[in-house]
RNA sequence: GCGCCUGUAGCUCAGCUGGAUAGAGCAACGGACUUCUAAUCCGUAGGUCAGAGGUUCGAAUCCUCUCAGGCGUGCCA
């Protein structure tokens, strides 16, 4: 609909400019808006006010031109207005709004979509967990998140790859390794002195007991240092199942499965330092090797390879993201918890010293979960190893409002995760609200079929009451919420969006009766909630939430 | 010290890349079920958009400074 308008008002300058009714022959930048006020139309635009200091003439007088113009001969606008300093107005002809539920109905399931990503070819890596320890809360939100953005960006016409990157390099492995060794001895009986910085949590010991299951005692016979590797793989292997299962039952399926160890393996790592060293990006110092991100505005220089010869995770990042760019990559998204903003400014120069726009790297940061138990914090402490996984969330609450809860707010704000609210079956739960709005159209259309009725677009112009016209609009932009959400990276705003329909649906219900004398209007109105109920769907769908026809 | 993020109703948050009288939900108060699901709706009340300057036709939004909170600032991952 905004594109239409916006079509229509360029041709109008268009002709201006060729009658000589206007005279600097601009084309700016036309915003189209949706008013906060229904008395502003259905539309608006400033370009009258863009263009006053151009055409030096007061914007009302140009904006008095340009809607002559406008008018036209069709029926597309049932009136335009001109107010306040110089908006212009559009009120849309309700035939026109009324059309839009047919291409709902039409698409169906691919209502929502759009082509706006152009296929361009993207990438969304996230959770991208340690395999260490299960997933925790935090996990969740990210993978709830870069899920969305994924499935979101699909719906906007890009080509979309989900992947995963396991950091099963370097020396949080031997630390995994060693904890699981430890652990292993003492259920064998040994005496060992457990260190501080090897992990706590009990899933440790259940590793252990397995090993012990299935191999006895025969670690304890080859050198601590095989057997430490030994562990370090199995425990490995252990935990990434688990996470793969954790990550499963929450619906969450990635496509590529990327281990940092393999950039090591094939020499990629290697390859990475030799081509930014001769692009002149690295140099030596106190027996280091540095990459000169300053160069790219970071505060300070960053260790690429350290004094005694080992490569830095910064270094598996450089080659890891020239893989990205390589394998053909357009865009590229790395979701990440928010305490690793820092390393923002290294990866952009990282980009930048690939001979790429900056911006060809997206951060999405999402920041950290307050567990909550009606209003009170939830104890937690990953030191301790007592933190609240995902899987513990996912069987208290369930799928959907653990979702939905972690898509509600914009991901770089903090959020506020109440178990008890999640749970509640009432208007307090926002989940419950948008999915019972969907489950509530079921139900209609249960009775609807029990009394031999049916939705029909043959006689739309019944419908025209305010609470219909708003019901209709709300539709008509889905697409453009999907669309805007995908190019902001923003998913937080679908679940708005749904929020706001279904409580326009639900305030329709209260107020309209479906069902009713009239077989016109009962059929029109039926198929005024098959397009509400068809959207619903496609939202919660895209965030990965049921869409159930009961409740 | 330096850098990043946040600061909007009692609480939790939106505010569409500068627009018109700043919006939801929850909590509070008052109403609505003999009718398609009351897991719902309607109404009332609630604001110095942290503060001060600046940019312009116009600022919650952009710039500068101040205050408050969070995070980061390893040859850790």
């Amino acid at each position: 609909m905004k594109n239409e308008i916006r079509a229509r008002v360029v041709k109008s300058l268009e002709r201006c400019y060729a009658n000589c009714s206007l005279s600097s022959g601009r084309i700016p930048e036309i915003v189209i808006e949706v008013p906060n006020h229904a008395d502003h139309g259905d539309y608006a635009s400033n370009i009258a006010m863009a263009l006053a200091r151009a055409e030096k003439k007061p914007p009302k007088k140009i904006a008095e031109i340009l809607v002559q113009e406008l008018a036209g001969s069709d029926r597309f606008f049932e009136r335009i207005e001109i107010a306040g300093p110089g908006f212009i107005n559009f009120f849309i002809n309700k035939d026109v709004w009324r059309e839009s539920l047919r291409k709902i109905v039409d698409s169906g399931d691919d209502f929502g979509k759009s082509t706006v990503g152009k296929g361009t070819r993207i990438q969304v890596e996230f959770v991208s967990a340690n395999p260490t320890g299960p997933l925790h809360i935090g996990h969740g939100r990210g993978a709830a998140t870069g899920d969305a953005i994924a499935s979101i960006l699909t719906a906007a016409g890009f080509d979309v790859v989900r992947e995963y990157y396991i950091n099963d390099a370097g020396n949080q492995m031997d630390t995994l390794g060693r904890s699981v060794y430890l652990r292993y001895r003492e259920l064998l009986g040994q005496t060992v002195e457990f260190p501080e910085n090897c992990y706590q949590g009990n899933y440790i010991r259940d590793i252990a007991r397995d090993l012990i299951t299935k191999f006895g005692d025969r670690y304890l016979e080859m050198p601590e240092d095989e057997a430490i590797r030994q562990c370090s793989k199995i425990g490995g292997d252990v935990i990434l199942k688990g996470i793969k299962q954790d990550l499963a039952d929450f619906g969450v399926v990635h496509d590529t499965w990327f281990s940092e160890q393999t950039l090591f393996d094939s020499g990629k790592v290697a390859d990475s330092i030799s081509y930014m060293r001769e692009k002149g990006l690295l140099y030596e110092n106190e027996g280091a090797l540095w990459f000169r991100t300053t160069d790219f505005g970071d505060d300070k220089d960053r260790v690429v390879v350290r004094g005694n010869g080992v490569t830095t995770y910064f270094a598996s990042d450089i080659a890891y993201h020239r893989e990205k760019f390589e394998q053909g990559f357009d865009i590229v998204v790395d979701v990440w918890g928010a305490d690793h903003h820092g390393y923002v400014p290294r990866l952009k120069s990282v980009v930048q010293g690939l001979g790429r726009n900056p911006d060809d790297l997206k951060i999405v940061l999402v920041q950290l979960v307050a567990l909550l138990r009606d209003g009170a914090p939830v104890a937690m402490s990953t030191r301790s190893g007592e933190f609240v996984t995902l899987k513990e969330v996912v069987d208290e609450v369930g799928r959907d409002a653990a979702r939905f809860f972690f898509l509600m707010r914009r991901s770089d704000s903090q959020l506020d995760f109440d178990l008890e609210l999640a749970k509640r079956q009432n208007s307090e739960n926002p989940v419950y609200y948008v999915q019972y709005a969907h489950a509530r159209i079921c139900s209609i259309f249960e009775s609807a079929c029990e009394k031999g009725l049916s939705p029909s677009d043959s006689s739309l112009a019944c419908l025209g009451t305010p609470d219909e016209m708003s019901l209709i609009k709300m539709l008509s932009v889905f697409p453009e919420i999907v669309a805007g959400s995908a190019l902001c990276f923003e998913p937080h705003r679908v679940p708005y969006y749904l929020q706001e329909l279904a409580g326009q649906f639900h305030s329709f219900y209260n107020r309209n009766r479906v069902l009713g004398e009239d077989d016109e209007l009962t059929s029109s109105r039926l198929y005024l909630l098959k397009c509400t109920a068809q959207v619903l769907k496609n939202g919660l769908l895209l965030l990965g939430v049921s869409a159930p026809d009961r409740m």
